[in-house]
RNA sequence: GCCCCCUUAGCUCAGAGGAUAGAGCAACUGCCUUCUAAGCAGUUGGCCGCAGGUUCGAAUCCUGCAGGGGGCGCCA
């Protein structure tokens, strides 16, 4: 059979091409005369809920009606209209079949249905064509071009480098990373960022609060600071500083053992935090820091940038963001306080100053929990006081997460010391199915987690089924290398998948271009979690209804084997992205 | 008070202006001589918070209202 050989990994999107050729079929029949002339509208092609309804449809003639009538043509039924455009899309695939197009026709049936709608059913010979097609795309199916050439940055995570990461914060962790995949899917050059707050006055108290540890080490009584961090984890940490300098700081005065202390205690800190996420698979390409904003005077240099442009203002001894002069916010922003010191926006400032105009990023998103709604808007107003569009700076808000355990929810705080860290939830739940509880939802959706319910519910947990059917599919490769039916990569006659579940399979598995496309145009992507579980539904059924290792076939075997390693290849692709693995056995 | 988000099956949640609103869990009924039954098939279950509007068509867009959550600091 014709292999494609020509197709590269990032192919067409199905729903682009579709409505290509809808577009020329319409332009055919206008100039045949079965369409009056006039302005092609905007129309959609989308994936009917029901399946008779085929694998794509489209309300092209039902727009066209309107616009058909508009241009005084007699016909402006959308039926009559339908027929029309279903009459060309049948010539042109008809046509289009020689010639020694090494490309399967992609259409295969156009029906006309309810007020209007073309329902477009893909080819057999294509879909069978697709099979060797998504093993050779690999790892990179799924991928686009979408975003080709563009830069982006996803900064993620960024919790205070004062101690391990609350649960909350694991959602932030999973979304950040998963959003950077796609938009990587999508063929955009991402780095992932973790901004370090280590100028501010929470880290300050946290080096407090390792001094006293550290004193307390030695015998010397020195209290922990009222707004210091009273976690036992400080007094590992301070261990960690006693094991590297030993009693180096007890004799220094307190302001000198706390300088020598900021390098120590955010190393220490940063290697905690980097430990935690990497359990969770979670990697950054860059740690940045605060303190070095202002160490480089980035942070004057764009205060006085923004005073240049007559952005800024005094008042009261502080000097003032005039942000109200912009949509969205109602009052200005202090960026030096009366005492001198800036505030946390001035650092905020000088940092999407260099992510933008230093480093050059087209489009930045920050991920940041929701309770730092309000300071959205005024992101927008700097952008603008900078005068950048503020499109290229996509604030993508998640909600909280509350976390239920024996019925009651858990307080989280560093504070108080009864931390519920990520690395809690990961030993009790599991990296994966935590990845899958927290992308399932989207962004701006409550998670109620129950700790209880979620260890007993293993079973039940969606992130396992899918696992599964993975896992199902690597033993039927071994099932068919032991009995020397077929081996996993060798040619097969693709053309032999007729069965309605084999097909139904190819389909869902080409679906994951689109959804990928969905997430990054969405830049959310929990619908790829649902798209997980359709698709080991899919592979189930293909799996009941179509036997796959059959000594008596050895040609069909072959030929399912390699529908099983198209699977193969979509289920890790979308789990990757995901953060979750495929295990080969469970 | 002003601003933002949420409200869909008993529960947890999807739902991209399209046709008869979907999954999972829970409940009930079947299916292992079989490549993983950690699976599959079926049944039950809905004034899509309420009321208007926009249009060929609204869970989806607009307005108002109710309920829930969050934000409005010379904090970060």
């Amino acid at each position: 059979m014709p292999q494609p050989e020509s197709r590269t990994p990032s192919f067409m999107m199905v729903r682009d091409r579709l409505k290509e050729q809808i577009r020329s079929a319409v332009e055919s029949a206008q100039r045949t005369g079965a369409l009056p002339p006039f302005e092609i509208p905007q129309f959609d092609v989308l994936r009917p809920k029901q399946a008779e309804h085929g694998d794509y449809s489209s309300n092209v003639a039902m727009v066209a009606a309107a616009a058909a009538r508009k241009a005084g043509g007699a016909q402006s039924n959308p039926r009559a209209i339908a027929q029309a455009i279903a009459d060309q899309i049948a010539l042109a695939s008809a046509t289009s079949t020689g010639a020694g197009s090494t490309d399967a026709p992609l259409i295969g049936s156009v029906e006309i249905a309810g007020p209007g709608f073309l329902n477009i059913r893909l080819a057999d010979g294509w879909l069978q064509a697709q099979v060797p097609a998504i093993i050779a795309a690999g790892a990179a199916f799924g991928n686009s071009d979408r975003l080709a050439g563009q830069r982006w940055q996803v900064e993620f995570v960024s919790a205070n480098p004062t101690g391990p990461i609350h649960y909350g914060g694991a959602r932030n962790a999973v979304l950040g990373d998963a959003l950077a995949g796609v938009l990587q899917a999508a063929g955009a050059n991402v780095q992932r960022e973790y901004y370090v707050n280590d100028g501010g006055s929470q880290f300050k108290w946290f080096l407090e609060t390792l001094y006293a540890r550290y004193m307390n080490l030695f015998g010397h009584p020195v209290a922990i600071p009222e707004q210091g961090y009273v976690g036992e984890y400080v007094i590992g940490y301070a261990q960690l500083v006693r094991d590297d300098v030993g009693d180096a700081l007890v004799s220094m005065d307190r302001a000198a053992a706390l300088v020598a202390l900021r390098p120590l205690g955010r190393a220490i800190v940063l290697a905690d935090l980097e430990r935690e996420l990497g359990r969770m698979g979670v990697h950054f390409d860059n740690w940045f820091s605060e303190q070095s904003l202002y160490d480089e005077g980035l942070v004057q240099q764009s205060l006085d940038y923004l005073d240049a442009r007559g952005e800024l203002e005094r008042r009261d001894g502080a000097v003032w963001f005039k942000a109200s002069a912009y949509p969205g916010c109602d009052k200005d922003e202090v960026v030096v306080r009366s005492t001198g010191s800036p505030t946390y926006l001035a650092g905020d400032i000088a940092y999407h100053y260099d992510k933008f105009v230093r480093r050059g990023f087209d489009k930045v998103v920050n991920v940041w929990a929701v309770d730092h709604q309000g300071h959205v808007a005024r992101m927008a107003a700097v952008m603008r006081a900078l005068g950048m569009d503020p499109d290229r700076l996509i604030i993508l808000l998640y909600d909280l997460v509350k976390l239920v355990r024996d019925g009651q929810e858990v307080k989280l705080s560093k504070r108080k010391g009864n931390l519920v860290t990520i690395s809690d939830v990961v030993d009790e739940v599991g990296s994966d199915a935590m990845h899958f509880n927290l992308l399932s939802r989207g962004p701006e959706s409550v998670i109620e987690f129950d700790l209880d319910l979620a260890v007993a519910q293993n079973n039940d947990n969606p992130v396992f089924y899918v696992q599964y059917s993975h896992a199902r599919i690597c033993s039927i490769f071994e099932k068919a290398a032991a009995e020397g039916v077929a081996v996993a990569g060798t040619p097969a006659d693709t053309a032999l998948l007729v069965h309605p579940s084999e097909l139904a399979l190819v389909r869902k598995i080409l679906e994951l271009e689109e959804q990928i496309d969905y997430a990054v145009d969405r830049l959310a992507p929990h619908n790829l979690t649902h798209f997980a579980s359709e698709l080991a539904r899919t592979f189930n059924a293909f799996y009941r209804d179509c036997r796959v290792v059959d000594p008596d076939n050895v040609a069909l075997s072959a030929a399912r084997i390699e529908l099983c390693r198209a699977a193969q290849t979509a289920l890790v692709r979308v789990l990757t992205l995901l953060g979750i693995s495929a295990p080969t056995t469970m």
